[in-house]
DNA sequence: TAGCTTTCTATTGTATACATGTCACTGCAA
DNA sequence: TTGCAGTGACATGTATACAATAGAAAGCTA
């Protein structure tokens, strides 16, 4: 019982639904996905309530768990949340980080300066997210917008990668926000925080308004 | 099915842990509770897991579960973090609550102030930081907040009730928060709010102190 | 007696069978 | 053709038996 079978199904679910594989709307049978992996309904089902409890599954017809489809104004409303915790986040940040993460935060701010490639500027871009989290001190709001970040990446997963045009402009927003935290300006920081995700969120849904233009109430 | 047994028993153990009829700390064993619920194990045990991720119960001796504890740090991140997060939704209430629910503030905070007996300010408490919360409109950051409070609760329910002299102060700061809400002005809402929060856990962790000056690192 | 090993038991983890509910589909009647 | 009731299948909810693990306690050895 090292590893609880519930555990690593659940893990793999994730996984799975964050690579876009699982589709929002795919149904998740507890027999079949049983099946799947080899090993009885029981501890599927406990994978699945936690999928449900973390809103990444949701019922669908006869009760059966499906991927959660997200409404434009679920969408709204998620970005807004992730918005103004990790702008809290920031805010705290920026009273009390320690000495030893300031400079960790400049040092990444400068990979990020150097780093041309989308790819590794997207790794650069989650340590910068990650020393502002951890620099607030707070496991609490740290883990909520944990949860609320699991629900925007599979929804990104689900619907398009990050947009290239996107870089430059996060690279001026993060050394904003730094320079906010460094002078412990925790009011700067808070604000540029919440419109560097909405600016993210703006670029994602315009994305999103051109592909699908005609659709009245579309369905994530 | 229609109600499912699970849900039922999760219900009443929430219950039970605010009513303080257990506390932190007691075993929740599963076929103990499965005995007095005469239900078995197998809702408990959905139960039980649902407790655990709501951070009302934990892991103890011998992967059994008990009564979440608390430590003297847990507590103040949770009481930080549930003050940012209701300073939050007061800086959105203060942005974008409708006239109706302006009016129902206004008519909330006078009930407050004629009301002398702190059973009946207690109810009318809750229900003017309710109009705040669904004000805000964000049901994410809403059903957070919801989260938050059940653990603050559920401390509290273990520890003491609420100490009377804070009405008097209580009432002028709802009072200053709903003068910021009507006036559009979010800084100030949210600030006030933050206040708010935190002086009710000053008042709360100063009553412990005094309760047991001589601990080390007391659990809760 | 300290420290290690073994055993033993309380408790959870998993498998499987059965119960129950929900929805779709069919067939009949108006 | 439309509405409704009956029926059936599919998926989850619950019960129970068995497996596995982690502590605790006992015993063994140096």
């Amino acid at each position: 019982m090292a590893i609880r079978a519930a555990d690593s199904i659940f893990e793999t679910l994730i996984d799975e639904i964050m690579a876009g594989q699982m589709v929002p709307g795919e149904p998740l049978v507890e027999q079949t996905l049983a099946e799947q992996f080899g090993v009885s309904r029981t501890p599927v089902r406990e994978a699945l309530h936690r999928l449900e409890q973390a809103c990444l599954a949701e019922r669908g017809a006869r009760r059966a768990f499906v991927v959660r489809r997200m409404a434009p104004e679920d969408l709204e409303e998620l970005f807004e949340a992730t918005g103004e915790i990790e702008s809290t986040l920031a805010a705290l940040a920026a009273k009390r980080m320690s000495e030893i993460k300031r400079r960790k935060l400049e040092t990444v701010l400068d990979e990020g300066d150097a780093c041309d490639d989308p790819a590794a500027y997207s790794e650069i871009n989650s340590r910068f997210h990650e020393i502002i989290k951890s620099g607030a001190r707070n496991s609490i709001l740290a883990s909520t917008l944990d949860e609320l970040n699991l629900r925007t990446l599979a929804w990104r997963a689900a619907n398009f990668r990050e947009d290239s045009r996107r870089l430059a402009s996060s690279r001026v927003e993060h050394r904003g926000i730094t320079q906010a935290i460094l002078s412990q300006d925790a009011a700067s920081a808070r604000r540029q925080m919440c419109s560097h995700v909405a600016s993210s969120y703006i670029v994602l849904s315009d994305i999103l308004a051109r592909r699908s233009p005609d659709r009245g109430g579309p369905e994530f």
